[in-house]
DNA sequence: GTGAAAGCGCTAACAC
DNA sequence: GTGTTAGCGCTTTCAC
């Protein structure tokens, strides 16, 4: 951190104690009256007419010094491991909506899978007494999560969760959305599937590999007409490199399940070097139905998610864990939907 | 605002005094070695090991403290018109990037375009004591930067502009990027070229259009040959309804240039629904070159800005300002270039 | 239902 | 170069 020119301090703004001798009362009662918990202990006619003049005059008490007096700050971290992941866009958006309306303001972190940084930005926030955290970095077994709960700050979880349910999570219906994927891709007759999977260190990668192996098992089909290969990262690059390996080694893949959109989106990069066409040679289903999956060549056919309404759950749950801080981790569930698209098509042949 | 329930007040950490006191310092000389502008007052050794106990420790003064002593907070807040459109994802990790670097936090509303709304959130920011804002919402005479102009509230802007040097702007070289565009449409051999343009309200929108008008008068081609047509919003739906309307009224056309990629995007859904082929009955080209534009199908032919670098300016602009609010206003222009893909193609019958 | 007063934790002006 | 002290603006206990 640098810290460039010594900053002007901003022009001081109007205290409650003057606005409150403005409109005759004293700033106890102002305060009491501008505070929704509060609100109740003033005469109501006079909380009416301080809350109007506020508005039509614009004040607004000092965060930083109720902050200081109340030890909270009704603001809350994000930690995003990719913020150009287009997925994001929905779930923050989903975030921040329900946090303003229950009176918070989101501070976004773009911090990647390094954990030390991580770690680090936790200490920034918490210097700022961040009244809690939602996490959407978590490994499986995450150093983060376990670092809040030892120092007592409240945390959840969206997008992925972990193997312990030490924390509330709002996560997809992994294992169904798979089922989903492997539904469709059997009907239209595909018998030799790929998983591209994420790293198995994330729930995604794991729960969702989990469920296709389950799925295969309980086709009771050839399981050897099936692949697996876990990729190195979630990203479009990673998820090229990885689709290349997978066809190299299982050239009669017919479709391939990619763990998530940005690794369908690399396993089309590795079908065109390849010249392979989608869907004629390969199905390619994608996973969390990401803005702009509808738009790729050839449109993707995805597990579609909730997104805005995951991030909506996730600030619900971050809510609750601050009013009650005891109280018993939930975890919530959404339940994906199939969107197909061009992607998928029958295998050669029939 | 609901407010639900009463929220426990968090753990409360370590203070300066009681840190230092367990360093056998004082607070001051504390609170002097921990702050980089005042490092310097303090034993250069002595500086160094109060960081380093610190740092092991953890330890982060209560920036709420700081911020109700000194009356600046350290956080920036950020406006943006839609957090679903992927150009901003590479805008905002510009701005949080350059931000975190001088030391401080970043606060992102996704405010849209309804003014009341973003002035509402600029109150509530600046009940938080935000240093200063970078709106990436602006029109070219805009309501909000004047609000801010008005009440010494530190503001720059990203992406658009105004029409008058009021604040500092990050911005692209519009005018140059319709340049490239067209001449590149003009060396395929189109001549019947539309001009798709976001709102005329928008700097964008304007600026590129008036480019437009600019260059075909340039060519002194028969300027009748080229159309223009202003889409009512910035999405890919406006872009549709626009472009359907445009090949209504002039099917002659060869090519579009769209103001931007959403618009662009729209555009490959009118021509899919006429049932024209792009690039090969019309070439589109877009603006600004959003992540994932170079997957879409056909894959497009766009003008690539700096999107995080232009950030990472607006970010300095803001850090500027905060030290010197009266300096002279800056407006940085970032060069485009042209990202030449496979949206565009000679005209039929060449 | 309203007023008085203390104090949250920090920084910076001042004293030495 | 370090210590002392006052006070930033709010909330909340207590008194009335």
């Amino acid at each position: 951190v640098r810290r460039a020119k010594p900053a002007v301090p901003g022009p001081r703004a109007v205290t409650l104690k003057q606005f409150a001798a403005h409109a005759r009362v004293h700033a106890s009662t102002e305060s009491r009256a501008l505070n929704p918990a509060t609100r109740r202990l003033v005469a109501d006619d006079l909380a009416k007419k301080i809350q109007a003049t506020a508005a039509t005059l614009g004040f607004r008490p000092n965060a930083a010094a109720a902050s200081l007096r109340t030890g909270r700050s009704h603001l809350v971290g994000v930690l995003l491991p990719d913020i150009s992941n287009p997925v994001f866009s929905p779930i923050l958006s989903g975030i921040t909506e329900a946090l303003s309306f229950g009176g918070y303001s989101t501070i976004v972190a773009d911090v990647g899978e390094d954990v030390d940084r991580q770690l680090r930005l936790i200490d920034d926030l918490r210097a700022r007494r961040v009244d809690g955290f939602i996490l959407a970095t978590v490994h499986r077994d995450d150093r983060v999560v376990s670092y809040c709960l030892e120092r007592n700050i409240r945390v959840v979880l969206v997008n992925r969760s972990e193997r312990r349910p030490r924390v509330s999570a709002a996560v997809s219906d992994d294992e169904f959305g798979i089922e989903l994927a492997m539904d469709h891709l059997v009907k239209l007759g595909h018998r030799a599937i790929g998983h591209l999977a994420a790293p198995a260190r994330l729930s995604t990668g794991y729960r969702r590999l989990q469920s296709f192996k389950t799925v295969v098992a309980r086709l009771e089909q050839n399981g050897k007409l099936c692949h697996l290969l876990e990729a190195d990262a979630v990203s479009r690059e990673a998820g090229a490199v990885a689709a290349r390996a997978m066809l190299a080694e299982r050239p009669d893949l017919t479709a391939i399940i990619a763990a998530n959109d940005l690794l369908a989106l690399g396993t089309y990069d590795a079908l065109r070097e390849l010249k392979l066409k989608c869907p004629e040679d390969v199905s390619v289903v994608g996973h969390n139905d990401m803005p702009l999956a509808d738009l790729v060549s050839p449109p993707l056919t995805t597990v579609h998610i909730g997104c805005r309404e995951m991030g909506g759950e996730a600030a619900q749950l971050l809510i609750a864990e601050i009013a009650e801080p005891g109280a018993l981790k939930r975890n919530v569930v959404v339940r994906p939907t199939l969107t197909v698209r061009s992607s998928t098509a029958p295998p050669r042949g029939r």
